[in-house]
DNA sequence: GGCGGAACGC
DNA sequence: GCGTTCCGCC
C-alpha cells in the first residue's frame, strides 16, 4: 500500500459530486467510494491498490458502516453493499478484480460515459487500460484544465492530490454531514478525519485551489461562459500561480458543492465534458507516469487535447453513440464531409472539421488549418435540425448573421438550441466563438451556422439529381436511427440532412458520397426518373410519375420558383428542373400566339396534362394550366423539344 | 467470498 | 434509476 501521498488517483471533480450522479439525486456508491478513496483517514478502510482504479476494500464492514450511515442505512453491511457493487458490473462502472478479495476496480472510461453519455467509450475494453486515467505526473504543477469545466472531466488521471481533487473532496468534507439527508454530505466520520486535515493544511479558502488550476489561457470569463453562468468572474483575486493546496497528503482543500468558493465552476448541471480519460482511438499521450502512485501534475498538452477531442469526436460516430447525443452539444461542430470542390472544402465550417468538439475553441490552438486533416473517414454532418427546426428557421432566419470572420457567429443565439436545457447551461457556442472567432458553429442549427461563416461560397451545382437519390437513400439506409430519433423530433443523421445543407452552400453529395457507406447515395437514379431522361420524356411521363415520390413537389412548394438566382444554392431536383422548363416553354408558347394552336396544343399536351396534373403541385398545376392553354408555333415547340432533349442528356451525363 | 435474480422502496 | 434486502447458488 502506498501512502495517501503516493496514490492518489484523480478523478475530476464532479466524479465526486452526487449530483453528477444522473439518474439519482443521492449520492451513489461510487461516488461514495471515491470520497473514501482519496480520504487518507480511510485508507486503512479502503484504499487504492494495484492497477489504474484498482482499490481493496480493507475493511468491509467498515466501509458498509459508512455507506449505511451515509444512506442512513444502519442495517447495511458488506454483503448488501457488495451487492450494490455487483451491480456497477453490469454498467461497467466497476468490475470485480479476480482473486483478489474485496477488491474492484473502476472503470474510468465507463466512469466517464455515465456522466457523459455523449463521449463515446468505445474504448472500454478494447485497448485502453481501463480505469487507466489520465496521466499525472511530476509533482509542481496542476492539471491545466479548468475543474469542472467540460473539459474536466473524469480524469481518473489528476492525482487527488492536485488541486481539483483537493478542492473537490475538501468542500465535500466540510459540508461533511452525518444527517444522511443528501449525497452531498459526508457522513460524520469522513467529517472527522477532513478537519483535522484541513487544520493540517492550513490551507486557505476553498476558492483558491481552485482558480489555481485554472488553464492560464483561460479566463475565468471564459471558463463560466462555458457553463453558461453568469459573467461575473468568481473570483476576482489572482489565482495562485500553482500549488494550492498546501498539504499534498490533504486532498481536500476545497469543496466541490457549490458555494462560496467555487461556484459556479462546480456544479455545471450537466458536463457536456470530454473526458481526460484515454480511449483507445485517443491518440493521447499520457505523461510518462501513468501510475496514480505517483504524486502527479497532469501536465497538460493542448495538442493532446486537440487530438484526444478529435479522437473523441470520431469515437461518436464510429461507435456506439447515437448522433442524438449532438442535440446536447448543437455548438460541437461536425466535420463536413470534404467535398471535391475545394470551394466547399474550404468553408470555414469544413475548416473546424478536425476539431468538432468546442472544446479544442478553448485552447489555443485553432486547427482551423487543417481541414484536409481530418482523420473522419466517415462523413460527419453538421448536427440536423428536426424537421420543425429546420421549418422555423427557413421562415425566421431570412439572412443568417453576417459573421466574416466568425465574430458574431459565434455568440450567435442559437435559435434552435433553446430547446435543450444542456444547450442553455452548457453555451460553449459563446465561448467558441469568441475564442476561435473562427465562426464555429455556435449556432446550432446547422444551416445557419454555416451560411454564417460568410465566405462560404455558394456554390450551385447543376444538374441535380440527389435530392431525390438520397431520398431513396434515406428511406433505406436510415431505418433504425430515423425512426428512433423521429420521435424526439430530433433529425440525428439522417440522410435527409444533406439537404439542409445544401442551402448552405454545401456542395451536393458527389463521388465522394459514393465511397461512403454512411451517406451513400444511389448510383443509380431512381428508375421513376428515367422516363424523364429519354427525349420523349414528356409523353411517358405520366404514367412514372404517379408513382414518383413527391419529395420535389416539396421541395419546390416551399421553394417556390427556385432561387434560380446565381446564389440559389437550391439545387433543383431534376425532374423538377424539366417541370419548370416545360412549364416556362409553355408560357412561352402560349405568349407566342394565342390564337392558333389551341387545338394542337391540346392534342399534344393533353397526355402530359393529365399525367403532370397528377404529380404537379398546385403552384404548378397553374403552371401548366397556363401553359395548356398557350398554343405553341410548331417552330418554336421544335425548339423547345431540343432544349428538353439537350437538358436531359446533359442531366444524364452528369447525374448519376 | 462472490455472484446474480427478484422484489421492493425511494 | 439506484440502490436495498433477501436469498440461493457456486
Amino acid at each position: 500500500m502506498k501512502t495517501p501521498g503516493e496514490t492518489g488517483f484523480a478523478f475530476p471533480d464532479w466524479a465526486y459530486k452526487p449530483e453528477s450522479s444522473p439518474g439519482s439525486r443521492q449520492i451513489q456508491l461510487w461516488h461514495f467510494i471515491l470520497e473514501l478513496l482519496r480520504k487518507e483517514e480511510y485508507h486503512d478502510v479502503i484504499a487504492w491498490q494495484g492497477d489504474y482504479g484498482e482499490f481493496v476494500i480493507k475493511d468491509p464492514d467498515e466501509v458498509a458502516r459508512l455507506w449505511g450511515a451515509r444512506k442512513c442505512k444502519p442495517q447495511m453491511n458488506y454483503d448488501k453493499l457488495s451487492r450494490a457493487l455487483r451491480y456497477y458490473y453490469n454498467k461497467r462502472i466497476l468490475h470485480k478484480t479476480k482473486g483478489k478479495r474485496f477488491t474492484y476496480k473502476f472503470n474510468f472510461n465507463k466512469l466517464v460515459l455515465v456522466n457523459y453519455p455523449f463521449i463515446d467509450m468505445g474504448s472500454t475494453g478494447s485497448g485502453v487500460p481501463q480505469s487507466a486515467p489520465p496521466v499525472p505526473s511530476g509533482v509542481g504543477t496542476h492539471f491545466r484544465f479548468p475543474p469542472s469545466t467540460p473539459s474536466d472531466v473524469l480524469s481518473p488521471s489528476e492525482d487527488l492530490r492536485s488541486p481539483v481533487f483537493s478542492a473537490v473532496a475538501g468542500r465535500m468534507a466540510r459540508n461533511s454531514i452525518s444527517d444522511c439527508s443528501d449525497g452531498t454530505s459526508v457522513n460524520s466520520e469522513m467529517e472527522e478525519g477532513v478537519a483535522e486535515e484541513r487544520a493540517a493544511d492550513g490551507r486557505g479558502g476553498g476558492g483558491g485551489g481552485f482558480r489555481g488550476i485554472l488553464h492560464p489561457r483561460l479566463s475565468h470569463d471564459s471558463l463560466f461562459r462555458v457553463y453558461g453562468a453568469p459573467p461575473n468572474p468568481p473570483h476576482p483575486r489572482a489565482p495562485p500561480a500553482h500549488r494550492v493546496h498546501p498539504d499534498p497528503l490533504s486532498p481536500f482543500p476545497v469543496s466541490p458543492l457549490p458555494g462560496p468558493g467555487g461556484v459556479g465552476l462546480l456544479a455545471p448541471p450537466l458536463s457536456p465534458a470530454l473526458s481526460m480519460t484515454p480511449s483507445s482511438h485517443l491518440p493521447y499521450t499520457p505523461s510518462p507516469s501513468l501510475s496514480p502512485m505517483l504524486g502527479s501534475h497532469f501536465s497538460f498538452n493542448p495538442e493532446d487535447m486537440k487530438r484526444y477531442l478529435q479522437a473523441h469526436t470520431q469515437s461518436v460516430y464510429n461507435y456506439h453513440l447515437s448522433p442524438r447525443a449532438f442535440l446536447h452539444y448543437p455548438n460541437i461542430i461536425i466535420p463536413q464531409p470534404q467535398r471535391p470542390d475545394k470551394g466547399a472544402a474550404h468553408h470555414p465550417a469544413l475548416s473546424h472539421g478536425p476539431h468538432p468538439h468546442p472544446l479544442h475553441n478553448h485552447s489555443p490552438l485553432h486547427a482551423g488549418d487543417e481541414p484536409h486533416l481530418s482523420p473522419f473517414k466517415f462523413k460527419l454532418q453538421p448536427p440536423p435540425l428536426g424537421r420543425k427546426q429546420r421549418e422555423g428557421q427557413a421562415q425566421g432566419q431570412g439572412r443568417p448573421g453576417p459573421s466574416g470572420s466568425g465574430s458574431g457567429s459565434g455568440i450567435a443565439p442559437s435559435t434552435c438550441s433553446s430547446s435543450s436545457g444542456l444547450q442553455s447551461s452548457f453555451s460553449l457556442g459563446g465561448d467558441l466563438g469568441s475564442a476561435g472567432g473562427s465562426g464555429l458553429l455556435s449556432n446550432s442549427s446547422s444551416s445557419a451556422s454555416l451560411n454564417s461563416s460568410g465566405s462560404l461560397p455558394k456554390i450551385k451545382v447543376e444538374p441535380i439529381s440527389d435530392i431525390e437519390s438520397e431520398e431513396e437513400v434515406e428511406v433505406t439506409d436510415i431505418s433504425e436511427d430515423e425512426a428512433e430519433e423521429h420521435e424526439d423530433e430530433f433529425d440525428p443523421f439522417p440522410l435527409r440532412f444533406r439537404r439542409d445543407q445544401q442551402p448552405n452552400g454545401m456542395a451536393p453529395p458527389t463521388e465522394d458520397d459514393l465511397d461512403e457507406d454512411v451517406f451513400k447515395t444511389p448510383a443509380v437514379p431512381p428508375p421513376t426518373l428515367l422516363p424523364f431522361l429519354g427525349p420523349s420524356a414528356e409523353a411517358r411521363r405520366p404514367p412514372t410519375l404517379k408513382s414518383e415520390p413527391t419529395e420535389p413537389e416539396e421541395a419546390s412548394a416551399t421553394v417556390g420558383p427556385p432561387p434560380t438566382t446565381p446564389g440559389g444554392t437550391k439545387c433543383i431536383p431534376l425532374k423538377l428542373r424539366f417541370k419548370r422548363r416545360w412549364s416556362e416553354d409553355q408560357r412561352m408558347e402560349a405568349g407566342a400566339d394565342e390564337s392558333d394552336d389551341k387545338k394542337v396544343r391540346a392534342d399534344e399536351g393533353e397526355g402530359e396534362r393529365e399525367g403532370e396534373g397528377e404529380v404537379e403541385t398546385n403552384g404548378e398545376k397553374e403552371e401548366s394550366g397556363q401553359g395548356s392553354v398557350s398554343p405553341i408555333p410548331p417552330a418554336q415547340r421544335r425548339v423547345s423539344a431540343e432544349l428538353h432533349r439537350a437538358t436531359a442528356q446533359l442531366s444524364l451525363e452528369n447525374d448519376c
